[in-house]
DNA sequence: AGCACGCCGACT
DNA sequence: GTCGGCGTGCTC
């Protein structure tokens, strides 16, 4: 083969065609990362994609510099997952590859080059450029290619490199390049040959003068025969501050310790005792049954379990038999953050076979469990959707727990991808199983389930056959009309939360909505405070005392007087959630009201610190935003309150039932998990609204019914498929103008009744850039990939437009 | 995405 | 006269 098709790095539609020299035809396979020049000086580390024989005919390829790899770092089912991807969601390889790789595994211009030893130049044949380079390095040793600049011009460098590497003199230095080393960690030991010679009440007594030394030596000699297999860290000899190094050393230099080192991986992992996993309750084991037949049927699953029904169970026991049968497991979370319950348990169970990859390792973390997959060494492996992209051998289990969240599928960062439904592809690239699970599935996947695309599995019962909460309806018109209010909360409402503090249990407040008021108004010439950056008004934070702006996070002090007109009649409006917190702890002088939400819980250890107290129950009633619908599974909560109801259901989506029932029902499991009296109170101005109605009843098949027929009579997912393009520009009339643009072009290859505006975005300017949408809303089946081609075919007509070029453009499929 | 090239305004 | 602003075009 010829000639390779490489990925590199970048922001740039498909692949680029590199030569194969003849001496790495051998040795090249896809997969390989390589390095490549690109552009005048740039070198990148492109992944092989293709090999091939077909010479290119508008253009010379440039030729591989050399291979990084012997063995493949994406394997053929990472390349297929790639290409689908790039195919399903219309981006480009490149993006994929930035997203999917540590940096240091794909480092640029930061190569380094050095001589070969032992070579005899020829300074005769050298170029003016290749003496400097080679005299350089005779100085120098190491030069990276960012340095050669300063001698020698840009144009020429990677003529110049490319020359001296043919030429046998140059090299590349692979150690540097891959910048990353594994970290070693000392251990301590008693000296084997000290306990065979001596015994120990004779080393005792040569240390009866150096109590500590003795101490030390006997706190070695304990935790060794303790457990033998388990290696003594050096650094936790003194943590405690009683030893220090000096007591080892001296140790040491008597030769009755020594100290070794091991590679020590940089993630900690779980070194105490495994155990057992208890045994499934009766539903439990007819779910997982269940389960079972649908993988035999080849089809995967819909695992839908209340809260507290105890998926957890099966999922344990699923990735046991996955593990028993040779094979390893991925587990999917939204956020790393809640994974107490499950990681706990699996550390249990599998201790150092169990890996953690998320975006808050550090780039050396990452390249840590890289390695570990890539060997093998990884059972399990726990991590967010960025893992789906971790060079597995063979998974035969993925399970997507909570699937319905939307940290699954965020907006911000490209590619844009769902990974829940990237999961199932992935699993069936693998020949792996997958399990979507959740207690409020996504509409789709509920759809799909039922369509027998995969097989519904339902857990309809919470572990121990504790009963779901109980919902009630506050009716705060009525509330208010009897004058049985007080601010945002009803008499009933307030009753109800007394009625638990006072028997020592928990109550949550739920109001989902930021900082304490929505709007700072002046009441004299009705100014509002936008943020200057986006077309947003700027919420007020009490507690910070600023105005914040919670898409570009600019910050603003609270103006006293109005900047327009000088008023001071400035009025709040829309309650936050900071409001609500005050209220609470208004009406509650007594009790501890705490609030969590991600403006309370930036500073360190926050988050940590208030799940500490509402553990140890020195919390009374926790307010917060949706954040408290995640990963608080107390004993002891026994009430949610949701003061303000109607104002989930208010948002301009077509989601936004579906959330707000996700939401309410996600935050009622925190309730009587043990108890069984858990009580739900929605405060509502339209407590006859179905979806309130339908939560009332407690009957998921029921509500998604109610949101299918919905959904059917709009056609929105999942009966029409949405594409959402997203254009922008700094200046307002280019953004408009281009986005006419590429809708005129849509519409001559779509049916009108598909092409959706454009419009100007919900919010019209984000970060100083104007944004304009078309929304495209397609059919499934065949004739959507028919119209998937054609809406392509029309972005590719866009882009031949220079003058658009300057638009940033983002594709967002299945929106 | 980066980077070069090229064309215009404000400075030593 | 030159430095540097960013619009445009190209990268195998």
């Amino acid at each position: 083969m010829n000639y390779a098709q490489i990925v590199l790095p970048l922001n740039l539609k498909g692949s680029f065609t590199y030569k194969v020299p003849e001496e790495l035809q051998t040795g090249i396979q896809t997969g390989m990362r390589v390095l490549v020049p690109f552009g005048g000086k740039k070198i990148y580390t492109g992944i092989v994609f293709e090999l091939h024989n077909n010479a290119p005919e508008t253009f010379v390829a440039k030729e591989v510099i050399s291979l990084l790899d012997d063995q493949p770092i994406v394997p053929q089912e990472q390349i297929k997952f790639w290409n689908w991807l790039s195919d399903y969601y219309l981006c480009g390889l490149g993006e994929i590859y930035r997203f999917a790789f540590p940096s240091s595994l794909k480092l640029e211009s930061e190569t380094y080059l050095k001589l070969k030893p032992n070579v005899k130049v020829d300074f005769e044949n050298l170029d003016v450029n290749e003496m400097y380079l080679i005299q350089a390095l005779e100085v120098r040793q190491l030069i990276n290619l960012t340095d050669i600049e300063a001698f020698i011009p840009k144009k020429d460098i990677i003529k110049t490199v490319n020359s001296l590497i043919d030429l046998q003199y140059i090299e590349i230095d692979e150690k540097i390049a891959e910048k990353y080393r594994a970290k070693e960690i000392a251990y301590v030991k008693i000296n084997d040959e000290v306990l065979q010679r001596q015994n120990i009440t004779e080393i005792l007594l040569s240390l009866k003068r150096a109590q500590k030394q003795k101490d030390l030596f006997l706190h070695i000699l304990e935790k060794q025969t303790e457990n033998p297999d388990l290696p003594i860290k050096k650094s936790e000899l003194f943590e405690d501050g009683y030893f220090g190094s000096s007591h080892f050393k001296a140790l040491a230099d008597k030769n009755l310790v020594e100290e070794y080192y091991m590679q020590k991986d940089r993630i900690e992992s779980y070194e105490g005792e495994i155990e057992e996993i208890e045994e499934l309750s009766e539903a439990q084991k007819e779910a997982k049954n269940e389960v079972d037949e649908a993988f035999e049927e080849g089809k995967n699953v819909l695992l839908h379990g209340v809260t507290s029904s105890g998926k957890t169970h099966i999922y344990l026991e699923k990735i046991e038999e996955c593990i028993s049968e040779g094979k390893n497991v991925l587990f999917l979370l939204p956020e790393i953050s809640l994974t107490k319950q499950i990681t706990q348990r699996l550390e249990k169970k599998y201790g150092r076979q169990l890996g953690f990859y998320h975006q808050k390792l550090t780039d050396f973390e990452r390249v840590e469990v890289w390695r570990r997959i890539r060997q093998n060494d990884i059972k399990v492996l726990i991590g967010t959707r960025n893992s789906l992209f971790l060079p597995f051998q063979n998974v035969g289990l993925v399970i997507v727990d909570e699937e319905h969240d939307s940290a699954y599928r965020p907006r911000e960062v490209s590619p844009y991808f769902n990974a829940k439904d990237a999961a199932l592809v992935f699993g069936n690239f693998y020949g792996a199983k997958v399990i979507l699970g959740s207690a409020t599935p996504s509409v789709e996947s509920y759809y799909n389930a039922r369509k027998d695309k995969m097989k519904y599995v339902f857990l309809e019962e919470r572990f121990g056959n504790v009963n779901l909460p109980e919902y009630e309806l506050i009716n705060f018109k009525e509330a208010q009309e009897s004058k049985k209010v007080s601010g945002n909360f009803s008499l009933q409402l307030i009753d109800e939360i007394k009625k638990v503090v006072e028997e020592k249990n928990q109550a949550i407040v739920l109001h989902n909505r930021r900082g304490y008021a929505n709007v700072v108004e002046c009441e004299t010439c009705g100014y509002v405070n936008y943020c200057s950056n986006c077309d947003v008004v700027m919420t007020y934070h009490k507690a910070a005392n600023e105005m914040k702006c919670h898409y570009c996070g600019q910050r603003a002090s609270k103006p006293k007087v109005c900047p327009k007109c000088h008023s001071e009649n400035l009025n709040e409006r829309g309650v936050g959630v900071e409001q609500i917190h005050e209220e609470v702890s208004k009406l509650f002088p007594d009790q501890e009201v705490d609030r969590m939400d991600v403006d309370s819980m930036r500073k360190k250890f926050a988050y940590e610190k208030l799940y500490e107290k509402i553990e140890d129950r020195e919390t009374d009633i926790v307010v917060g935003t949706q954040m408290i619908s995640k990963g608080l599974d107390f004993d002891h909560i026994e009430l949610v309150a949701i003061p303000k109801a109607d104002s989930l259901l208010y948002v301009q989506d077509f989601r936004a039932e579906e959330r707000a029932y996700q939401l309410i029902t996600q935050v009622s499991g925190r309730a009587g998990r043990v108890s069984g009296k858990g009580k739900v109170l929605i405060q509502t101005f339209n407590p006859d609204h179905s979806v309130f109605q339908l939560i009332k009843m407690n009957s998921p098949a029921k509500i998604y019914k109610y949101i299918l027929t919905e959904r059917q009579k709009f056609h929105y997912p999942p009966f029409t498929k949405l594409i959402m393009i997203e254009l922008k520009h700094r200046r307002e009339d280019k953004a408009n103008r281009a986005s006419q643009f590429l809708g005129s072009i849509l519409r001559k290859y779509l049916p009108e009744d598909c092409v959706l505006g454009p419009e100007k975005a919900q919010i019209a300017r984000l970060n100083n850039f104007y944004q304009f949408q078309i929304m495209l809303k397609l059919p499934k089946g065949k004739k959507y990939e028919e119209y998937k081609k054609r809406v392509l075919a029309s972005l590719k007509e866009f882009d031949e437009i220079t003058a658009y070029h300057s638009i940033r453009k983002d594709v967002f499929v299945d929106f």
